[in-house]
RNA sequence: GGCGAGGUAGCUCAGCUGGUUAGAGCGAUGGUCUCAUAAUCCAUAGGUCGGGGGUUCGAGUCCCCCCUUCGCCA
């Protein structure tokens, strides 16, 4: 049996959040728990790459939308990296050659099994930007309760939908042009097609949650209708073959990424494999894609259908909806700069299980579920053994005691069909409870207090907690992968799998001092988390590191002026640092530290036009606040930017 | 608005097809050990199971209405 496992492809639109996370952490963990039990699994991801967000997204960026998704693609691998999660062949693109080739083939096997039509339809044109225009660039007044400034499909004031023909006074957030009715050829998919199909598939056991299979009910009663697979350009994505300014929709040609990044992984016959099991992880969001279009699609061009379709609620903050304004639209890479990444795979799991509810981060649950579980209990377990048994036993531990074994081993056992399952929640549940036993055992038994023991009995008994300490990280060690293979250096016990997990420790075998494997998470870090709120307007393109491409957009947002200077002294205590006074004309007063000071003299510098970086955020130092930094040109002799003839404050650009 | 899924102790959650005095962990309080990242271990307190009505010998568990959160409405 071979398993394929896919997270749901993420669309470039900014950086990846908790959100993304989630879902990338329980597929990860998933398939972990599937190695280590010894199965074979391929697992793929990439960017979701086309569409009218991202090609407008890369226009303002001045950036070709391939260019712009590529960058994006570097970024989210990385980002994937930092949280232990790596995919087969890297993170991959729904824009590749193979992707437009299994795209065009599923299409032509629809079109020639009949499920393709052609209708005319009339949609919003924006005859200044010269396009037709999905519902979210059309802003207007509600027809229902005249809300002003709601999108084209629904209104926020009043909660109704309606079409965006619908909207009184519509306006393009693209030109801000009054849009015109205009007709176009559009494909379909005729969905209903497969209405029997995908009835008796959705009711296969194990395919979908019980909850999911209900909210399809109400779609299937009300009948399938068929799906506009096409757009017009201007339009980023894959040409329909035949046409010239007609393209496949996003949402066509995003699952069939699923197939090419297979290929492009050495994976493709397990899309025609019959026992295949392949698995799609998804939020609930995206219920309707994955449990109707998608298996219908595989089914019209005759590929291995999904076995399961793992759908996880929506991830929420302190019990409220991630949100941009409450700072709690938390990204990823704010995260590792606050936390150990393997903290928030330990919290999922705790948290996740096969249900479809939402998932909530309370960051007082988070602090505390990492500190009193994880580390108090079941770190705390070889924090408390090795040393004793370098101190009294040479580093080597000794036989177990078989009645405390017996019954962790009962535990340890539920653990891989749990993993399974997707019930990690029940899972870090077992752990805790195996942990909870050895603390105890050791309590009673106080194998440091030598009145109470023979230093043989100790022995075992320290050996013990420790092997059951070694059974804990072990039975963890798809949700902290970091942490378990600390574990296997110190401990040499090899690589942990689900076959070794309760072998005895080598007996001959000296163990490595003991250095700590997780830290306490100090609550004020998190809450550093919300108070710095993630930039509202992402940076795209950008995050290359020098010599990479930035958009105009991205300059444009520093703030370059000319500033004179007032007075320059030298820092007592610092030799690097040059105090500074500034006049930044309009913008009044700024002090700034500068570093140049091994290079340039600070009498040199009063009187003198320099350029001033204003907006950069002001910066605590050791001997004071620094409110910009000053530009200079050269590597190892740098010398200050003048900006002869210009006035204080003027913009540079 | 329609549909679906939730609303159980301060926090996060278990409670299978209705059945004895509603459970766990964390947190809190008191005590204990001192090997360990002031960790462990023991004990105690904490709930009108969102609200109201109904079915039943008996409902957190079934039915109806309402409030509330989340998702979807192609």
């Amino acid at each position: 049996m071979k398993y394929l496992v896919t997270p749901a492809l993420p669309y470039v639109n900014g950086p990846l959040h908790l959100g993304h996370l989630l879902e990338n952490i329980q597929a990860n963990i998933f398939v972990r728990a599937l190695r280590m039990a010894g199965e074979e699994v391929l697992y793929v991801c990439g960017a979701d790459s086309h569409g009218t967000p991202i090609e407008i997204s890369a226009a303002q960026a001045g950036v070709a939308p391939a260019d712009y998704v590529q960058s994006w693609q570097g970024v989210y691998q990385k980002c994937f990296a930092r949280f232990g999660i790596e995919f087969d062949n890297g993170f991959g693109s729904t824009h590749t050659d193979l992707n437009k080739k299994h795209a065009e083939l599923i299409f032509e096997r629809l079109k020639k099994a009949g499920d393709i039509t052609v209708k005319e339809v009339d949609q919003l044109f924006d005859p200044k930007a010269g396009r037709f225009l999905p519902d979210r660039l059309i802003r207007g007044e509600c027809p229902k309760c005249g809300a002003q400034d709601q999108y084209g499909d629904s209104c926020e004031k009043c909660g109704s939908t309606y079409r965006p023909t619908e909207l009184k006074n519509p306006k393009s957030t693209l030109s801000g042009e009054t849009p015109v009715l205009k007709s176009s050829k559009h494909y379909f998919f005729e969905l209903s097609h497969y209405t029997d199909k995908l009835k008796a598939w959705v009711k296969k056991p194990g395919v979908l949650q019980p909850e999911i299979q209900n909210s399809l009910k109400l779609w299937f009663e009300d009948g399938l209708k068929d799906w506009d697979i096409s757009r017009d350009a201007p339009y980023f994505g894959f040409l329909i073959p035949g046409e010239k300014d007609k393209y496949f929709y996003v949402w066509l040609d995003a699952p069939v990424g699923y197939i090419s990044l297979s290929e492009a992984a050495g994976g493709l016959d397990l899309w025609s494999q019959p026992d295949t099991q392949i698995i799609h992880f998804i939020g609930k969001d995206i219920t309707y894609f994955h449990a109707l279009f998608w298996p219908a699609m595989l089914m019209g061009a005759g590929y291995t259908l999904p076995a399961q379709i793992a759908i996880h609620g929506m991830l929420t903050i302190n019990g409220e909806k991630m949100s941009k304004s409450r700072g709690t639209f938390i990204l990823a890479d704010k995260f590792t700069e606050c936390v150990n990444p393997e903290a928030l795979r330990y919290y999922f799991a705790c948290k996740l299980s096969n249900g479809i509810e939402d998932i909530d981060l309370s960051f007082e649950d988070f602090v505390g579920r990492v500190n009193a579980d994880l580390v108090n209990k079941i770190v705390n377990l070889i924090s408390r053994t090795v040393p004793l048994l370098h101190k009294n036993y040479a580093g080597k531990p000794t036989q177990i005691a078989p009645d405390l074994a017996a019954e962790i081993a009962v535990l340890a056992r539920q653990v891989e069909p749990n993993y399974r399952t997707r019930d990690t929640q029940q899972v870090v549940k077992d752990v805790v409870l195996i942990a909870d036993l050895a603390n105890k055992y050791l309590q009673d038994l106080s194998p440091w207090d030598a009145k109470k023991n023979t230093p043989e009995q100790a022995h075992e008994q320290l050996s013990t907690a420790l092997w059951a300490g070694k059974v804990c990280i072990g039975l963890l060690k798809p949700i902290l992968p970091e942490v378990a293979l600390q574990t296997e250096k110190m401990l040499h016990v090899g690589e942990l799998n689900f076959k070794n997990i309760l072998d005895p420790l080598d007996a001959n075998r000296q163990l490595e001092a003991y250095s700590r494997l997780f830290e306490r998470i100090d609550m004020k870090k998190i809450e550093d988390l919300t108070l710095n709120p993630s930039p509202q307007t992402p940076s795209p393109v950008a995050g290359e590191g020098a010599g990479g491409e930035v958009s105009i957009n991205d300059f444009m947002k520093i703030d370059l002026r000319a500033a004179q200077v007032l007075d320059a002294k030298t820092v007592e205590g610092s030799d690097k640092l040059i105090s500074v006074n500034l006049d930044v004309g309009p913008l009044g007063k700024r002090h700034v530290f500068s570093g140049l000071r091994p290079h340039v003299k600070p009498e040199e510098l009063v009187g003198k036009m320099v350029v001033l970086v204003a907006n950069l955020a002001p910066r605590k130092m050791k001997f004071g606040v620094s409110e910009g930094m000053i530009c200079a040109a050269g590597e190892s002799v740098p010398h200050v930017i003048l900006a002869e003839g210009s006035q204080p404050g003027e913009r540079i650009h």
